[in-house]
DNA sequence: CGCATATTGTTTCTTTGTAAAATGTTTTTA
DNA sequence: TAAAAACATTTTACAAAGAAACAATATGCG
């Protein structure tokens, strides 16, 4: 079911200008996105954000934790339910610093430096949990486009300017 | 605030690979059209599936609920609220056939057709919402490659065989 | 210093979205 | 032609997401 057409086959709805239309494809894309993702880390009790934010604090130990969900654009209250989530499972530790003690300052536990490394693979590799039909060098445009789009600038390439 | 960068001048949160994976981006970018669409459409009280759905019945007059919902990806429970809202909003007006009383079919008001009508550039045009850096043949370049992630087909083409 | 303002996260409350059961209708089948 | 199964939508109950108020800490300025 997870790959089953949009659309009916008996009789398509005509979409007109939506087929164009941006707003709409990123939607049915992110469901898409989030069926793929929830068909291969069921198991796994694995949700969306949460490989990628351990995945941050791996590559940016000690990160702010409002600075971060500014990078994931979530939203505070949701930064902290999921924080808190990820700390009682053993993969994150929550640091107080005595510089400012209002923040939060975050690391991985050995547990999270674990799970990091074990499902690498599955979530970043080329056995990618995304079943598409795009060929590599689509995916890498679409991701490009995706970028620009959002005003996501890759690590080495300043502003254009 | 709607176009601030997505992290900090300050530092940069370092991304790694995540920087080019597809559902990291494609949720960003989602994000980012819902702020474009609020930003543009907030006066309108208008909703991010409304115009979307309402445009479908004008292009579809009588289809059923169930396969709009599909269409639109959006399940029967939300869809049920939607069309209330619609119904109440005086646009849309639902029909029980007698051919099949279990099923709904939608049809615009005169006042959908005028809302429609009125919101179109707003929506498709030029002064579209979406405020991006996009040329036009990269707007075209994304929409082709999110249709094709998504198994969405252009509606004359048919399958690839 | 001492009060006003800004920063950083958390808690609470409301809204939105989803899953599961219920309702009413149609089709199948024994 | 009943009973059973399938279908299309709605209702209800629950979970996830967002907004606004709250608490704690830090900074600026008289």
């Amino acid at each position: 079911m997870a790959d089953a057409p949009i659309v009916s086959d008996a009789e398509a709805v005509a979409l007109g200008e939506l087929e164009d239309s941006l707003g709409f494809l990123l939607r049915v894309a992110q469901v898409r996105s989030f069926e793929r993702f929830y068909a291969a880390f069921d198991e796994l009790k694995l949700r969306p954000g949460e490989y990628s934010l351990l995945w941050l604090v791996k590559l940016n130990p000690g990160v702010r934790q409002g600075h971060l969900g500014d990078t994931l654009r979530v939203k505070p209250a949701q930064m902290s339910k999921m924080i808190r989530r990820l700390e009682q499972q053993g993969r994150l530790r929550r640091v107080i610093p005595d510089g400012n003690r209002r923040s939060v300052l975050l690391h991985l536990t050995d547990a999270g430096e674990a799970f990091i490394t074990a499902h690498h693979a599955a979530f970043f590799g080329h056995d990618d949990y995304h079943q598409h039909d795009l060929t590599q060098e689509e995916e890498q445009q679409l991701a490009a486009l995706l970028r620009k789009y959002s005003g996501i600038r890759k690590s080495g390439q300043g502003p254009a300017a």
